[in-house]
DNA sequence: GGGAGAAACGTTATAACATAACAAAATTCA
DNA sequence: TGAATTTTGTTATGTTATAACGTTTCTCCC
């Protein structure tokens, strides 16, 4: 998964990925209400880390306010089929731009311009696993964050400072 | 760092996390005062990560009753010499039992009894390091919060289970 | 179509985690 | 000692998350 252009036709993203929940929904025989779908689609607006209470803002600006749990809810449901990750280490929620396809929680964050995406490397879950399997450990869910610098506020560093 | 066991001798890992901490700030030249050692202490009641408010409790039961800022400022200067590490997939913090050795969190959390241990294998740091070069991603810090079983609860299961 | 059961949603209240802002005390060091 | 710095105390509040319970909507079988 290629980290997020600062330009690129963002809507495609967003109905890529609701094109995606739909049919992982189907295959599962689970519900995307309105609600689900709507949360999904706003946590889709950016390809950075959203809170619960950002998205029960966004809502309540598209005339649907409601209360935290509501909220919530629809989270649950979206991060239990795997349609979004949780971001621990910010609070936030992104959403996955793949799911179904199963796999754990890689996530770059950019530290600059906050953007997410997700690593997905089968070695490294392997590694992991191996790692604690020496300890004695086995592995259920593993969540890694990665924070540093996106390639483009890597060439924007680089262009702000000519010598 | 083996994962600890179920019986060991606790106090030790205590005055060993303590001697360490004493020692690390020395060589800093930072001042481990009387409440952070003493939270450091309540840190490392247990094996499992704790969360600010168990830690306030517990400096209460002490006569040390404190506000929340100040469990806090306490945590952020053990988190900034590396005594502590923040669990964020639990809110929570656990002790360091080598600092000034340089790591990144590498965490395993036993789903059935909670204790945690320190992973530490460079190689996984350098995995991830080439994995998010390849997206043009360069790392600063990163996160690794491994969830699963730990040896001693899986022998419990083990045994808990005949045939 | 009607009705029982399950799933989803609304609503109120509150729990759990974290920090802002400013005052007072302790420490350092010239 | 006394000024500058660091640490701690204190009050208030911001932010994130969930418990509990009632109502509505949907599903599915008759």
């Amino acid at each position: 998964m290629a980290f997020p252009a600062a330009r690129h036709d963002h809507s495609a993203c967003i109905q890529a990925a609701l094109d995606a929940a739909e049919q992982e929904c189907r295959r599962r025989g689970a519900r995307l209400t309105d609600i689900r779908r709507i949360v999904l689609e706003l946590v889709w607006e950016s390809h950075r880390p959203v809170g619960a209470y950002a998205l029960l803002e966004s809502l309540g600006r598209q005339g649907r306010s409601a209360a935290p749990p509501t909220v919530y809810r629809a989270l649950d449901f979206l991060l239990a089929h795997g349609l979004i990750h949780r971001v621990t280490s910010r609070n936030g929620f992104i959403g996955c731009p793949h799911p179904g396809h199963a796999h754990g929680g890689q996530i770059l964050l950019c530290a600059q311009c906050g953007m997410a995406a997700e690593l997905d490397d089968p070695a490294l879950d392997r590694e992991i696993a191996q790692s604690a399997a020496r300890l004695g450990f086995t592995v259920n869910r593993q969540t890694i964050e990665v924070e540093g610098h996106c390639p483009t506020c890597q060439a924007q560093a680089r262009d702000d400072t000519p010598q």
